[in-house]
This record gives structure tokens, C-alpha cells and sequence, in this order.
DNA sequence: CGGGCACTTGAAGTCGATCAAAGTGTGTGG
DNA sequence: CCACACACTTTGATCGACTTCAAGTGCCCG
């Protein structure tokens, strides 16, 4: 998870600068592009890095870019009026966003850890698809596979209890964020009561179920936020997929 | 609702035809297209009349087509290995589905009501858009909206009480598919366990709190599929939107 | 007109929320 | 470097909303 401590391209957090070239191969290998099209997507990007919580758009605020994760966790969040939190997703590296936010945010995206974004204008995103009509394909994909995850996430929500749900979200992270993690052994950067928002419970609920699932041997862990997934089979019984 | 009963040109029921100039209209409305444009996609249409239950297509099963809902009324829903059932969402007239299925649907489709339909293949489809590249546009807009429709359930499902969830439902059936209906009467084509699984909730909660509303007057019924919204204001409020 | 399915209502039970408090770890300033 | 503060996590006890189980009731269609 190289975070670049201290190095020396390093924007002030929270603003942008030309994408580095490491992010540029990055860009590349996302959405396959020949070096060709990897040019013209430099000339049009740009680096934000964000702290822990800021903010890479708001709900309610105009948003005129699209943004790649390059590095770290951004979390996506609907408030309330009454300040209930439902939290929709929760992005990694290689993830997108910006894409379901045609006139204002309907949605809140903030950096959970420490995160690196590239940030494109959509006019000139639309102007490349224009070129390369194959990349409208490729948005009309990931927005599939968003409209998917969220049809998933309403039958979680909807039908699963406590226990299940827990089960299937430290599944799905195992499958998403950690694909090249040592085997089984996933990180969660975010919080308890994230994950509580998440899964439509109570962060007690979710502390005391994973507390059940310790006990009962399907899970191990010592820091709350780095947790072994021993019995992934049983993990997977309890999800009830 | 002219429902056609008895129209000549009816054809067997899931099964396929040319479509009617009166589907071509309303095909043209609502993609706002041009003559020539209408034509085109005229020419790779079919017609599908669904009797109540029939299903457009299953959860796994491929599909290459699209569809554009011309009357009556469709359920998405999925379900689990052990039977538990979660309704994604309800079509109406004017809505269009089999965008969120790449390869292999992850939902099942089915009419509630006598429904027709508009079939066109997607490759079809494709190359229309090639050659009218703001239907491609179109087409990411409607993605737009279903992904933030999508969202916005995960909230009421997530974060919502019984009775939140049900106002919310009848708010929601009285913007989307009563929109030329005479204010606030609407009619509910969908079971009671239709929308206790879009809400997930049980049936017998659906059908208490429904009872509550009437009894506060909030809403007027006799016949169980067809609700008056007198006080949409408190029901508004009860909402809690 | 009669049967069956959808809807409603009632009573009891349970899962998860809420309230309360203790424990853990992390970062900051002295 | 240590001590303290604060945020996060865990655990316990109680409560309540919704589910489940069990009968009704009534509407719709043959």
C-alpha cells in the first residue's frame, strides 16, 4: 500500500496538481488504455490528495468531475434531514466516481484514510468519449456493476439479519478491497459505526456480532481494524449468499 | 389507462410482434426523437404483451434485449438461496429495463398487471447509438436515475421505520406513476407483499401501518389497491424525507 | 353464488436498538 | 518520553418495534 510518506511532488492536502507518473500508469491499467489514449487522459487529469474525512464532493453541491481512486478509501454517504446517516458505499483503489451525479450530488464522498484521487472535467472526459467511443462503453460497465452492487446492498439491507449481514460485509471487502492482500487476512479503514451505517444496524450490533463470530472461531483479531478470516467457508454459510 | 382489451391486433400473450403505430408514438415521446430517428428504432422493435405473473426474464437467465414499458406494471425483484424475496423496484409506463444486466440478469422481472412492452436487441440498440450518439447519453442519464433511485432505497431501507417506509412508498407511487392521475388518488396495481418486500418489512406490518394512517386520517380506502392521499402534507412529514 | 386468495386484526415472542459504562488505543502536549 | 485526553470499541441490561403465529374477514373471479 505504498503511501508515499514525504515525498517530494506531494501537494498541500485537499488541493490538485499535474498527476505523477506513477498515477499516470495507473490511469492506464483502470481503463486499458494504449499509451495514445494514456496522453491525451494525462492532459486532462489531475492529482488531489485528501486527509482523513475531508470531503471530495458534497450532497447538494454541484459536481463537474469525474475522479478515480488511486490510493486509500473514500467512503459515500446519504444524510437525513434528521441526521440519520445511510452510507452506500465504500470505494478502493481502481474504484470511480462522480458518475451518478448528472445535476448535483445526491450523495456525500469523503476520504476515509488518507486517499490520492485523479480528478477529470466531465466536458473533456465527454470529448475523449467522443474519440474513443469504446470508453463510454467502458462507463456504461462500471455503472452496471454500480447499479448492480446496489440492487445487492438493498437485499442485505432489506432481508438479512444482523448476523448475515456482518457475515457478507467482511466478505465483500475480503473480495473487493483486499484482492492482493495475504489470503484472508482483510484491513477495514473504516470505522465501526461506518460499517454500522453501512449495514442499516447499530454500532453495538455490529462490535457484539463481531465479538459472536470471535468467539465461535470463524474470525481472529487483536486490533479491531485488521481481522484474519479463518473459516471462510462457515463465514460464507452465515452470510446465506 | 386504455387497456386495448380486444384490440385485432392483439397478439398472443409473451410472444413477440411488430409494434403498433401507438407504441411507436409513445416510443417517440418518450425518447424524444425525430421522425427519422422513430423510424429507425421502429424498425428494430417488437411488441410483448405479459399477462399478470409472466415474467419478462429471470434472475441468471441471459438477455439481449432491452425493454420499454408502454403500459401496465412491472416488479424487479431478487432472491436469495433460502427464499427470502427483495423487491429492487416497480416500472411504470415510460420506464425502460435490461439496462443493468451486462451478462446474465442479477434480477428477475415480471409483470403485476397486464403489461406491454417494447423489445428491441441490445446490438441493435448499440448501433442506434452509434449513429445518435446523445441516445447514448440518454441512456447513461436513465442509468443516472436508477443508480440515485437505487440509493435512495438503500436509505429508506437502511434508516427508515416501518411507517416512515410505508409513507415514503405512497409518496413515492403518487410522483412516479400517478403523475397524470387525478390528485392524490392512487392506484396500487402491486400486493401487500409486493411492497412489504420492497420495504423490508413483513406483510402483516405493511397492513397495520396502512390501517394506522387511515385511522389517523391521513389517507382513505375502501378497496385495498386504490388509496386516497387526503393530508399528503403529514404524510410528507411523517415521511421525514 | 361459492370458493379461494389477499388482506386485516390480534396476541405473543424475538431481534436488534437504546441506554449506560467500562475498556482500549492513539496522538498530542508537557 | 510519559501522561493525559479523547475517540473508538466493547460489553451489559433493558426496552420496544417489528416479526411470527394464528384467526378472522372480505373481495374477486370463476
Amino acid at each position: 500500500m505504498s503511501k508515499d510518506q514525504g515525498r517530494s511532488d506531494r501537494p498541500k492536502r485537499g488541493e490538485a496538481s499535474q498527476v505523477t507518473p506513477r498515477q499516470a500508469r495507473e490511469l492506464a491499467i483502470f481503463w486499458a488504455l494504449s499509451d495514445g489514449e494514456l496522453r491525451q487522459l494525462e492532459a486532462i487529469s489531475h492529482r488531489v490528495v485528501l486527509s482523513p474525512g475531508q470531503a471530495v464532493f458534497r450532497q447538494g453541491e454541484q459536481n463537474a468531475h469525474l475522479y478515480g481512486v488511486v490510493d486509500g478509501s473514500v467512503r459515500l454517504s446519504k444524510l437525513t434531514p434528521n441526521g440519520r446517516r445511510q452510507v452506500t458505499g465504500f470505494l478502493f483503489r481502481g474504484d470511480f466516481l462522480g458518475l451518478a451525479t448528472a445535476k448535483g450530488n445526491s450523495y456525500t464522498a469523503e476520504a476515509i484514510e488518507r486517499a490520492e484521487l485523479c480528478r477529470f472535467p466531465k466536458n473533456d472526459f465527454d470529448a475523449l468519449i467522443d474519440e474513443f467511443p469504446w470508453l463510454g462503453h467502458r462507463l456504461l460497465d462500471m455503472m452496471h456493476d454500480e447499479l448492480a452492487a446496489a440492487q445487492d446492498q438493498m437485499l442485505v439491507l432489506g432481508r438479512k439479519t444482523a448476523r448475515e449481514k456482518v457475515a457478507t460485509f467482511l466478505l465483500e471487502l475480503s473480495n473487493r478491497a483486499n484482492r492482493h492482500a495475504p489470503d484472508n487476512r482483510i484491513a477495514l479503514p473504516m470505522s465501526r459505526e461506518d460499517i454500522a451505517d453501512y449495514l442499516g444496524l447499530a454500532v453495538e450490533t455490529v462490535s457484539r456480532t463481531l465479538s459472536d463470530f470471535r468467539r465461535e472461531g470463524l474470525i481472529r483479531y487483536e486490533r479491531a481494524r485488521e481481522i484474519d478470516l479463518i473459516r471462510k467457508q462457515d463465514l460464507e454459510y452465515v452470510a446465506e449468499m
